[in-house]
DNA sequence: TTTCATTTGTACGTATGTATT
DNA sequence: TAATACATACGTACAAATGAA
C-alpha cells in the first residue's frame, strides 16, 4: 500500500522501468525468500497505481534479468 | 491485402504466433530484400486485421529469430 | 466429481509522446 | 507543417490452467 506514489508518470524513465527498479530491489533486499511468489498482477496494479500491462512488462524485465521466473496460472516466483 | 483470412482467431494458436509464422515464411520466401523494411505496424494491422499489439508481438518474436531488425522511428527491416 | 476463486495468457481499443521525413 | 512510425500506457474482456473447497 501507498507505493502508487513511488511511479512518477512525468518521469524520463518509463513506469514499467521504475516498476522493475523497484521490485528488483525488493528482491534483492530480501523481501521474498527463494521460489516463493512475489505479489500477483492484480496486486501490483493496486499496490503500484499501473495498469496490468505496465505489471507485465516490468516482470518481463525481471524475467530478463533473471531475478524471477514465471510458472503459468500459478505466479511470479524469485529465482534461487 | 485478402490476408485476414490467414489468421485464425479461434485456433489453438494465438494469431500473433500465425502472424509471426507466416511473416516469417514471407521472408524466407525471399518477398522482401535484405535491409528493407516489412509493411509498418498499422499496415500489418489492416493487411491481417489483427489489433497493433498483435503485430508487435509477432515482430518481437521475429526479431528474437534473428529474421528482423527494429529501427526506432524508421522500421523494420529484413536481417541480412 | 463439481464448483469456485485465483492467476497468468492473450487480444483488442484508444490515447499520447517522440523522432524522422 | 504535416505524415509516418515506433514507444509507452491507460483501459476492457475473455480464455485457460491451477488448486482448494
Amino acid at each position: 500500500m501507498g507505493r502508487e506514489s513511488e511511479i512518477r508518470h512525468n518521469a524520463p524513465t518509463p513506469p514499467y522501468r521504475q516498476l522493475a527498479a523497484l521490485l528488483a530491489a525488493r528482491i534483492r533486499a530480501g523481501e521474498w525468500e527463494p521460489d516463493t511468489p512475489i505479489p500477483s498482477e492484480p496486486q501490483l496494479v493496486g499496490d503500484y497505481g499501473v495498469a496490468r500491462n505496465t505489471v507485465r512488462k516490468a516482470i518481463a524485465l525481471l524475467v530478463e534479468e533473471g531475478l524471477v521466473f514465471v510458472v503459468p496460472h500459478r505466479g511470479t516466483f524469485v529465482k534461487p
